[in-house]
DNA sequence: TTCAATCCTACCAACGGGGTCGGAGATGAA
DNA sequence: TTCATCTCCGACCCCGTTGGTAGGATTGAA
């Protein structure tokens, strides 16, 4: 498994911010906890990640709640998995312990002038996954998502009904 | 953390065996074991998941050990990788619990017709995996942690002894 | 027959993932 | 002013998986 439910459900928390970021008002996690039937408590925490890398805005007290602080299209989910994640490593030996970032702490590397065997593998796989992700913004995946919100006009009733 | 250490010691192990594929003789665990600094009761169980998917042949009993069955150049990446880990998914929804393939078991799909919001974005990634292990070869990562092995024939008495 | 290897299964500790709880500040509405 | 909602924050907990060990059975060369 690549992920963790972190970014399955942040990424659902900013899709579903993305499709209200036209509207004025901010979404409560309460509502985006019970459209996408996530556990509130949990979503607290993750949006807070989201929050401090700065890709949402919170506005505190009643009628509170989250906005997008760019617009859909101006968000790639390289940064949205970064800042859910930590970073994405395909090993332990990417991930650096003090802060969470991605650089490469390849300990076979210094033996013997040898080049790790591994290491060429793992920057290649990582790359690739780095690519899509910054190819791919949060506005493409509202498009993807878009129900009974934008349909092609025709056959309605295909969707809400058998 | 995409790989867990079956790949990453897996992938050792076919390096180290892909060294010495053109040698007469089968390598046995222990010396690979003790050459990568691995624990050797940990490389059988691995090992195991190599033979099992026919990358790898054995002979058992004294002088036995394991070798490629086919050459560096004509195995690729993803391969291993699948036979390793069973399934490079992105996400739990990715993987068929009952033979642990890469099948996609979206479960908000079916809902009121609307599209998987995260599905396209996890496609993506696991394309770009796919694409990247299958674009690279066993012989690459040989010629890659190429130190002294295979050297410009000269000091080969480095090699042999000190 | 002895030793060195593969093979196989069961067992175990530790860690991280996924989630809950309780509470402490904002803040607009009644 | 009070109250209902929110965001925020830390501690806590359960459990599956990972990484690894132990012990043996089987095979085959010397
Ligand atoms: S030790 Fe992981 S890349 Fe070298
Ligand atoms: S539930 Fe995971 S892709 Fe739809």
């Amino acid at each position: 498994m690549i992920f963790t439910t972190k970014a399955e459900y942040g990424v659902r928390l900013m899709v579903e911010l993305g499709r209200q970021s036209g509207a004025r008002t901010a979404t409560s996690l309460k509502v985006i906890a019970e459209s996408e039937a996530l556990p509130l408590a949990y979503l607290e925490r993750i949006v807070a990640l989201l929050k401090k890398a700065g890709l949402v805005e919170s506005t505190r007290g009643a009628h509170g709640g989250y906005r997008l602080s760019r617009s859909p299209e101006e968000i790639t989910m390289d940064d949205v998995i970064l800042a859910l994640e930590g970073s994405v490593a395909p090993m332990n030996c990417f991930v650096d312990d003090t802060d969470g970032s991605s650089r490469v702490l390849c300990s076979h590397e210094a033996d013997a002038g040898q080049g790790c065997a591994t290491k060429l593998l793992w920057m290649r796989v990582q790359g690739g996954v780095m690519e899509k992700l910054q190819q791919t913004t949060l506005a493409e995946l509202v498009a993807f998502s878009h129900r009974e919100n934008t349909p092609p006009p025709t056959e309605r009733e295909n969707l809400t009904h058998a």
